[in-house]
RNA sequence: GGUACCUUGGAUGAGUGGCUUAGUCAGUGGUCUGCAAAACCAUGUACGGCGGUUCGAAUCCGCCAGGUACCU
């Protein structure tokens, strides 16, 4: 059977060095799971590799969209099951390495079948939540999907406004989509898990941001300026640059929030990998042990 | 040397005698099925020191320490 090996650790663990070795072993592409890589122009601010890098092996999915584009987990599960039909026929093992959860959640355990909400649909949700606030439409969540209601986050505006649009747009319950069940996939998953100490990943935070800042950080915020109330932008590195361009903040306060906005980020990707017991965890100067663990994977299958 | 004011949890900052550890930020833990580097949730008994008044003090009084402003 056919096997991904997928790369996962909080940002700024050493994710793309590491794949750049799996992947020399095993003489595969590579398939980013990067919800913010995938975007053209980034390069800095998300840390996307370098061109040596991408030029010497092939990456999927690194700066491929266009800042404006829609694109969401969904799609992200359905465009690399599309590619791994294909490229299983020259490369039997196939990596994956990403920091977005939900984007290599979705490939391992699949997302329920759910329309994708339209633009019309969309803007009258936004527009009720800003006149009507929280509270009304989720009282009318509660009348129209109860039983969603009843488990759903109802103080987090954007899952109860997904909720209500898809109850708007289809006629039906937004629970009566949601399966909850795991996905089979075609091929074996070899998950492998790069950790360091929280302060050695701290430290090295820090360094990449000061780095991304004499690189050129602002600049590439400037020229993404115009497009800052897109999604793509509302992200760590650029949000707080924005904020220093339109005056709110001094630049050392804002690479200060970088630097935290990042820590913060890295602990929410090392919570939601702790559940994960399928996860073989290895420090990233432990190439060898990592090369090993996935060979004896490959081969127990 | 004198006078006035200030001193609250990692930061900021409300609170003038009991009802409540205010709130915000950070930190930490967590949620997660269609914009996820997003969004959301949980979590801090602190009141400069010593003594006094009081049934009860962060809150009133005294002394001490530190700070700020002004005066000589």
């Amino acid at each position: 059977m056919n096997s991904l090996v997928v790369l996962i650790g909080p940002t700024a663990v050493g994710k793309t060095d590491t794949s750049l070795a799996i992947v020399s072993h095993l003489g595969c592409p590579i398939i980013s799971a990067d919800s913010r890589q995938m975007y053209k122009g980034l390069e800095i601010g998300t840390a996307m590799p370098t061109k040596e890098e991408l030029a010497r092996h092939k990456h999927y999915f690194v700066g491929q969209l266009s800042p404006g584009d829609y694109y969401s987990a969904a799609r992200f599960e359905e465009d690399v099951l599309r590619l791994l039909e294909n490229e299983f026929k020259n490369h039997p093992t196939m990596l994956m390495s990403g920091g977005s959860m939900m984007y290599i959640d979705a490939v391992c355990n699949g997302i329920d079948d759910i329309p994708t909400v339209d633009e019309i649909t969309r803007a009258t949700i936004l527009e009720k939540y800003e006149r009507e606030g929280l509270e009304s439409l989720a009282a009318e969540l509660r009348i129209l999907d109860p039983e969603y209601y009843n488990e759903a986050d109802i103080k987090n505006p954007k899952r109860v406004m997904h909720a209500l649009e898809i109850c708007y747009m289809t006629g039906k319950r937004y629970s009566s989509f949601r399966t909850r069940q795991k996905k089979k996939r075609p091929f074996n998953i070899i998950k492998v898990g790069l950790q360091r100490d929280r302060e050695e990943l701290y430290e090295r935070i820090n360094r990449r941001v000061d780095m991304m800042i004499e690189n050129g950080l602002i600049e590439e915020a400037r020229r993404f300026y115009h497009l800052k109330d897109h999604n793509s932008l509302n992200t760590v590195g650029y949000k707080e640059i924005f904020k220093y361009l339109d005056g709110e903040w001094t630049l050392p306060f804002a690479i200060e929030k970088i630097k935290q906005n990042t820590r913060i980020y890295s602990r929410k990707q090392v919570t939601w990998y702790r559940k994960d017991g399928d996860i073989a965890w290895f420090h990233p100067s432990d190439i060898e042990g990592i090369i090993n663990s996935i060979e004896s994977r490959i081969t127990e299958e």
